[in-house]
DNA sequence: TATGAATGAGCATTCATTCAT
DNA sequence: AATGAATGAATGCTCATTCAT
């Protein structure tokens, strides 16, 4: 008996869950390629295999659910930070470690990664950026700082930091997506190598 | 005669080049702060102060304005690379000047360097990168060359020293247009030194 | 036996009876304030404390809903006749106690008027009054015929006399329900009094 | 030329004038017929022959439209009044001439007479009787006014005085244009005089 | 050449109704 | 019997583009 209620919780449970996945990545791999105005909604409906009522009971309109793809892929971001920092490696080592993983991590999910962009550049990234919700540079800005005082990244301004770190990998890898480059494991470790130079004292 | 012709001309021309001209400096402005989308043709026309349709004597439809604006200001940027470049000084010299040139020139001309962070984060970037006439990066890429030939910069792909090259100074003048932080010349020099830590061998 | 199936029955009807009675309840409620198109069957679910299937339960669409409000509201409004009608009194007297405690019905009960009036300002009430099965008028049609061979009212169509007696009252409710006039006992019977004079001879 | 530059404003002026004239047209129309929630924009685009666009150039929104078919019809309502109110004659005399106006302009226009109805029945009804701007009640006020100072007119308050007087002929009016009754102008006079026995002292 | 009124395809969103549980 | 997730037709409104003047 309570087996099979736990069956039922669980197939009703995943079942609605898999509307929502479903809108949410159908939503956002459609964005990542057409943009979030060249989407209608019709067709995120259509590709997640839904009416396009059903948008409208997971999320009050489509802002909404731009903001939720968003959080999600920038939980999935935010994971990768933690899982490559340790503390008790150099800052060098943790540097390569994490700025790696990350490129690694943006190749490996194009769509994430497109969606990301576009949400950056579009009001719906400045305005999330400027508002105090936005926590999610903390632990990097953390990391460039112990750097900072240990006197092996060069003292400059947070923002230059992230603008000397990530820029590189972000440029590249709109390059690689775009099948201008391809980047493959040493060509990112050297690129990383190559962006630690530009921060290391 | 030939006088009054002229005088017709380039009364004619003028009318004509300031009609377009208004209505691709209109349309920059506001593509820059609120988008491909968020910005009507009818918008684009009240700021020129031209009527809707006279858009369509000039470009045949709004993706041809983009492409126009898009030319225009790619120019502008060219120029500040030639301008800067000079094959006499050892190309250390030559990088700090022309990539502190360009940095200082996209703060000076924020609208100029919205509409092209808007435009290479859209269709429209990514296809005009991909198409043959796409050479804007040409000279760079010789600037590049030698100093790889010469062996003070590192033997890594192009689109590599690009993304160490131009990734930091992009992303920092959208934190600085967005006021997240505050360049100087000191910083801006500060950073293109860092970015030069990054190309250099 | 017989006593437990009743209790059983009793409680199945009252269930049965209380769901429907709120789901006519708050639909009359929010209609009234909204108007039909306002009011969602979701709103008047959430009100009624049940689901929105269990609307179509009891009802086929959400037009026998609200036919089934009107006869409800009708049938009370028919009661007030019959209540305060009294075959021995004289005209004008049966006039004065039937109108003025119409007035104060009305007053007392804004849900329902309003529903009322919003019926009547709509397709429904218009087809509603069309149709055969319309007998509510008889009564007063009876009432004002009686007066009309004591030749103590005007000799006047049935419509006209309706018209005569209901448009004051119906019209000043309205102002009273909207805050535009205060009424008082005095004053409606003044009111019913003055339309008195219209119908009277 | 003069003669010419003349027709053509005319004629542009007259078109454009056609377009709106044809949209508040068609609007009154369907609204009277259908409500103004079962008459979409585009069945109103269609019937007034335009695009539905079109409707956008001359009203800010559908609630823009339908104020500017108040404003216009209310404007012959009140224009009646004015014609038919004669400052030289009695009261008594004032008042049969100005309700039987009334009553004839209200069966003379069935589209105008239901949209007013439709209009006064809803949400934009009470929120303009309740704003400052409504001031349409003021020349029926300083009538009755003087009715009260002449003591041939009950002493009773502005609104039980225009319940009395309006409430019959609209009533009335409503069932003639739904074919419960026929009004002829000797009925129409019937009710008139048979109202004037209720306002008057 | 310049204009802006007119157009209608296209979009985000709502809501009555159904149906699997 | 009761529920509410799912649906998609229908709606108000926008905007790139055309074309008569």
């Amino acid at each position: 008996m309570i087996v099979h209620s736990e069956e039922l919780r669980d197939q009703v449970m995943s079942k609605t869950s898999d509307k929502k996945t479903a809108i949410m990545q159908a939503a956002m791999e459609l964005i990542a390629e057409q943009g979030f105005h060249g989407t209608p909604t019709s067709q995120i409906a259509k590709k997640a295999g839904t009416g396009v009522g059903t948008i409208y009971r997971y999320f009050k309109d489509k802002d909404e659910l731009i903001e939720a793809i968003h959080e999600k892929v920038h939980g999935i971001f935010l994971n990768t930070f933690a899982e490559n920092y340790d503390p008790q490696l150099p800052v060098r080592k943790n540097y390569l470690r994490i700025f790696s993983a990350l490129t690694r991590l943006f190749i490996a999910n194009p769509c994430e990664t497109r969606f990301m962009e576009q949400y950056y550049n579009s009001p719906y990234g400045i305005a999330k950026k400027r508002s105090e919700e936005y926590q999610c540079e903390k632990p990097l800005f953390g990391f460039f700082e112990q750097g900072k005082q240990q006197q092996v990244i060069k003292d400059l301004p947070m923002e230059v930091l992230m603008s000397l770190s990530f820029g590189p990998i972000i440029f590249v890898t709109r390059d690689h997506l775009n099948g201008f480059v391809h980047l493959n494991d040493a060509l990112v470790s050297a690129i990383v190598e190559a962006s630690w130079d530009a921060v290391k004292r």
